[in-house]
Order: structure tokens, then sequence, then C-alpha cells
RNA sequence: GCCGAUGUAGCUCAGUCGGUAGAGCAACUGAUUCGUAAUCAGUAGGUCGGCGGUUCAAUUCCGCCCAUCGGCUCCA
């Protein structure tokens, strides 16, 4: 007979079989109620899970980590019987939960509306309040195929024959409305709750492949309450304050127009914040061994077709002809870098040899996913190419990785995410090839004891690559700089160096990037630190404001005199009150705002306020100066 | 590329169940010379994304196209 152990050590022992409610029950009637599911022996189960042998088990409450989880699967469940209920003919596919909530595809001729989703809500609402008891029921898998197949679901007669031999299936029922799941699913609907809302309505693939069709995709969010929905709601309102577009527009960064779709417009200040960003990775890669070079932008299509990019890759390639040519506007650097390691024959002495390029490409990316800075159709990269030889591939992995976290540091970037991905099915090289180069990467990464998940069969084609992710103030997850080995390209352009034996070998080429798109890095940047950019890329890093037009030749004398030190300021003369003006430069985000009065005119200093709101007091030119330039060279945050 | 929504003044947005449009901010002019997040008054500003159709009449209805937004697919 079972005895039961509780998360707490305690233990209970019982004389017949008991669900997890009878425990809960049998330790209080506020827990029984309180009860949405179990945990037996670490799995999650329904409430109504019934023991027969001894089992650590404990209760989850809404309180518990794992009931958000149970909360929007129910969800999904409830939204799909309240479409099933209004709209009679609709097929349904899949409903999972993701990160704050969930969805469900539907298959359906109808598009759904927005005002549709207002309904579908409302009956959900309706649903949650008759309060369906939740039940299990296994089924055999012909049992389960004929119930979908006889009401016309054959999506779901689709998953059913998915279902690996040997898992059981199970059926959950709420009212007249039933779906295939593998559960734990709440006691019933009312503990649903009120905390929920419908997102927005997509299209999505049915098991997401572009020739399947195209089913509709509901996306809802769900939480414990109103209050912690409210929360929620309130949360992506601050993220979408925080989008660059907007930022970039009302900070005058840079516009897109319908002329040029997914092409850039950078204004002054934008632009300021893009040399800034160029000019200190030019520095930091001249002091790690790089050379700099530029290569054209227009390039016969026949590079393209012996690099092998025209045949894989040609939809997205523009392209342009002269004179019965045609050429191919570069979507990448290497096969340009190539040529310049190509030039005048090479020797292991000349290895490695670090090619860098802030290389202007453009690639055709279909309509629908361009977004702002951060996909784009032209885009700079902070690219280069390093032609080593395999016993330069640890080295040189490693060295990259120090100059990575540098720059990242320098930015204000703390949370790295590091993967690594290992070799495909389709790949060219021999096996021992792929040993040796996944082993360089992996024993970089333990050397500097870092933490990395592995991606078997994630790798490219040509070789296996790291890619290094941050994290953002959002939370928000993106990948940025990549290494990738090349067994392939250097061997199909002919790159060669003379080994110290005589003999002619083929080089490896390591791909790397930092901060990948410039553009894109630019979007992240904007949008981690809300427009507020740190003083050292700020476009302008300070504006002298006159309280009258009596100090309007001093304050042109301190612009002037920050300028000398390099520092971007400006001055702002209006015949405006000091308020006003405040207000302006604050929303404007720069991050030091220096008042001149009479005062501060008749004893050569200023008055120096901070975008946050903070009052430094009054200082001297010279104090100025070099506190400004000390955060200057510090950067990071 | 696919599904859905959207496109009105420099910006943010309202509006017209078909009779050629309106607010706030910005701009311009004038007054005000002011001490840390919005001084007051006045003026001007729009082929209502583009092309076609229906209509006496289209910004409004219909079709096509373009772009943007949210997803899906893709991302060397």
């Amino acid at each position: 007979m079972p005895v039961i152990t509780l998360p707490d050590g305690s233990q209970r022992s019982f004389d017949h079989p008991v669900s997890v409610a009878d425990i809960a029950a049998d330790i209080g009637p506020g827990l029984a109620k309180a009860t949405l599911a179990g945990k037996v022996n670490g799995e999650l189960v329904d409430a109504s899970h019934v023991i027969d042998h001894d089992a650590e088990v404990a209760i989850i409450t809404s309180k518990s980590d794992e009931a958000l989880e149970l909360l929007r699967h129910d969800a999904a469940h409830v939204m799909a019987q309240a479409v099933q209920e209004l709209y009679p003919g609709t097929q349904v596919t899949i409903g999972p939960t993701i990160e704050d909530g969930f969805y469900y595809d539907f298959a359906r001729d109808e598009p759904f509306t927005p005002d549709d989703l207002k309904k579908i809500e409302q009956r959900m609402h309706e649903i949650v309040k008759r309060d369906l008891p939740i039940q299990r029921e296994v089924l055999s898998r012909e049992e389960a195929k004929k119930l979908f197949a006889d009401i016309g679901e054959k999506y779901k007669v689709e998953i059913i024959d998915d279902i690996p031999e040997g898992e059981e299936i199970s059926i959950y029922r709420q009212g007249d409305w039933f779906d295939v799941c593998r559960g734990p699913h709440l006691p019933s609907t009312g503990k649903l709750g009120k905390g929920f809302k419908l997102m927005k309505v997509a299209g999505a693939y049915w098991r997401g492949d572009s020739n399947n069709p195209m089913l509709q995709r509901i996306y809802g969010t769900a939480w414990r309450d109103k209050k912690e929905l409210n929360a929620y709601l309130h949360r992506l309102e601050e993220a979408e304050k925080r989008d660059h577009r907007k930022i970039g527009k009302a900070l005058d960064l840079f516009h897109a127009q319908d002329e040029a779709p997914g092409m850039v417009f950078w204004h002054d200040k934008g632009w300021q914040i893009y040399l800034t960003v160029e000019q200190y990775v030019r520095g930091k890669l001249r002091e790690h061994g790089y050379q700099e070079v530029h290569t054209p932008q227009v390039i016969d299509r026949s590079l393209w077709e012996k690099s092998g990019h025209w045949d894989k890759f040609g939809d997205m390639i523009f392209t342009t002809h002269s004179e019965h040519r045609d050429y191919a506007i570069k979507p990448m650097n290497c096969p340009a870098h190539i040529q310049i390691y190509n030039h005048g024959l090479k020797s292991y002495r000349d290895l490695p040899l670090r090619l860098a390029e802030f290389g202007s490409c453009h690639r055709n990316e279909p309509s629908g996913t361009l977004h702002g800075l951060m996909r784009v159709r032209n885009f700079v990269q902070d690219d280069a190419h390093i032609f080593c030889t395999e016993e330069q591939i640890l080295p040189e992995v490693s060295a990259f990785i120090d100059l990575l976290f540098e720059v990242y540091k320098d930015f204000g970037f703390d949370e790295v995410l590091i993967k690594l991905s290992t070799r495909p099915e389709k790949r060219v090289g021999s096996d021992e090839t792929w040993d040796k180069a996944e082993k360089a990467l992996e024993d970089a990464l333990n050397q500097k004891q870092l933490d990395w998940d592995l991606q078997p069969g994630e790798g490219a084609f040509y070789g296996p690559k790291i890619e290094f992710s941050l994290r953002d103030c959002l939370g928000r997850v993106w990948q940025l700089g990549t290494i990738q080995l090349d067994f392939s390209m250097p061997g199909r352009l002919d790159a060669h160096y003379i080994a110290e034996d005589n003999s002619k070998q083929v080089p490896v080429m390591l791909h790397r990037a930092i901060l990948g798109s410039l553009e894109r890095f630019i979007g992240i940047l904007i949008e981690h630190y809300a427009g507020a950019l740190p003083l050292w890329l700020a476009p302008t890093q300070a504006v002298v404001l006159n309280i009258t037009d009596r100090q309007a030749g001093f304050a042109d004398e301190v612009v002037q005199r920050l300028a000398r030190q390099g520092i971007r300021a400006e001055s702002d003369l209006r015949n405006e009150k000091i308020g006003f003006k405040i207000r302006e430069h604050t929303l404007q985000r720069v991050p030091y705002l220096l008042v001149v009065g009479d005062r501060e005119m008749d004893e050569r200093s200023v008055a120096v306020r901070t975008r946050s709101g903070e009052d430094l007091g009054v200082m001297t030119l010279d104090d100025l100066a070099s506190k400004l330039g000390e955060e200057i060279t510090r950067r990071g945050n």
C-alpha cells in the first residue's frame, strides 16, 4: 500500500491507491481546493492521477512554477473549444505553450478577423465559467484515429499517426469537446481564471513547412490572474517604447522609405554612431593583427558560380549587367578576400593571414522578412577571413574569442551565450578533418572555461562553427558573433600556400564576425539602452544651454573648448526658457546638459545636469573636459 | 515568398455609413530675455501610398500593385 513522501520529507501511508487530489484533501481542505495537478517522482500528472505504490509526490497549486505551463496549455484547449463552438467546421491542429503564453493553429478557409478574436475571447470566459471538468481517457491508436476521423479532423489523425509506438495515447475531454493530448491538465476549465488574453492572428505553415498549406494561428497570453496579466501587458508596452524604429525616428538617427526597401538612410546622428562603432572595431582589429582591405561591390557572376553561391543563393543575389556581362552585387566578402589572398604566391610563413573588411553586402531578402535595422537588404559586416594551417585553428579561434569578449564588454554586454555546431549529414571534407576541426573549436572553448551548448548536426556544409549571442536588458537573445571553419571555399577558388616541405597545400579559412551586421548591432544597442547610449557612443555628447542672450558667446566658447578635445558638443542658443531646452535635450537623450547663466559666465564654469536628471553641480571647463574624457575612454556602459 | 492588418500634414493620430479633410506637437511670424522636463499670440501646411474600375461625384466602395506592421518560412 502506497507510502507517499511529500517535498518537506514527511510521509503519509494509505491502505488503498490514492489520487493526487486525495492526498491533497488528506493534508487539508484548503490545499484540496487549490490543487491543480501533481508531480509524482518528478513527473507532472493530473490531479486525478491514481498512485498505487510508494512515491514522492508534490502538489502543484497556482503558486508553483509548473502552474503557468498547465494554465497556458489549458488556455489553448479552451480557445480551441471556443473556436470550434463559434466556427463549426474549423479543424484543430496543434496548440502548444510558448514563452509567456500559447497558440493554437486552426485550419479554416475564412480568415479570423480582430473582431473574431474578441468573440473567441468572450466565449473562452464563458467556458471558464461553465467550469467543465477536464477528464483524461486512454485510447488505442485505432480508437483515437476513428474518433477524430469521424468528425473530420484529418490533421489530428495525422498527429495520432505520428505518436511513437509504445506511447500511451490519451485524450482530454471538457464538456462535449476533446483533444488528443499528452497532458497533464487542470482539473476543470474554471481553474483557468481570468488572466488570459488573445493577442494576434498570424499565418503559420502546417508542420512549419512552406510547401504545406497555411493554417491560422491565434496567439494568446495566460497568467495566474488578471494582475499578472496586466503586468505582462505593461512589460510589452515598455518594450515597445524601446523599439529602435521608433527611437531612430524620434532621435533623428535614420529613416527608411518605400523606394529603397530594406536599406537604411542614415542621418547625421545615426551615422555618427555608426562611425564610432566602426572606428572602434577598426582599432581593435589592428591591435589584434588584422589587415584591413576593401573589395568591389560589383563582381562578375563567374566568380560566384565558381564559389558555389550562384547555385545555392542565386535568387537572393542582386544582379546588374553591362556590355553583355552579368554581375552580382556582392552578397558576401569571402570570395573577394580569397582573390586578395591569391595575389602573389603565399608561403606557410605568411600564415595566419587575417583579412578584415567593413564589407557592404546586398542580399535580396524576401520582402516579408524585413524589419527595421534588424533585417535589411544592404548591411555592413565587421567581416574578416583568417587563412591558416590546420595547426593554427586552435590558437586563432582562441585569440578570436578573447577579442570578441573584449569588444562585447566595451559595449556593455556581459552575458554571452555560446553554441558549438558540429557536422551536418550533408558535408564536404573528410571525417578526419572534421574530427580535428570540431576538437579545435571545443578545446578553444574549454581552455577558456566557457559554458557552451552543443548543437549536433547544425554546422555548415563546409565546416563546424561557434555562434555567440548576447542577452539584452529585456532578456532577449541576439546572435551576433560567429567563427566558422571552411574546408571548401579556399580549394574551390584555388587558394594555396607552399608548406615547409615545399608541397602545395590548401589553407583553412575561418569566417568570423564579432558584431555581425553593423546595422543590426546598432539596432540592438538602441533597444538595449532605450536610446540613451553610453557617452562614448552618443552622437551628441553634450549640449550647452544659455539662460539669456548675454551668455551666447560664452556658450559657444564652451563648445569650442570641448570640441578641441574631440567631444561632440553643440550649443542651443534659442530664445526659450531653460526648462524647455532641458526637456528637449533630455528627450533627445543627450548625456550631459551644460547650463550657463551669468554666474557661470563670470567664473568661466558650467552647471552640469545629466539626462537622468541628476544635478552634478558647477564645474570648471577643465574639470568637465577631463571628466568627460575619462568616461569616454573607459567605455562600457 | 506565404497569411492577416495597416498606409490621412514634418511627427503622433482623429474623421468621412460616397459630396475634395481636422487636432496636438513641430515649422514660420511677432511678443517675451526668463535658472533646471513644455511662455503667449498669430500664420501657413495635405493629389488622404500608387494605378485602374464602379459612380453625376471616390480619401471613403471594388480590383491590382507598392510599402510598412505582426507572424510563418528563409537567412551563405
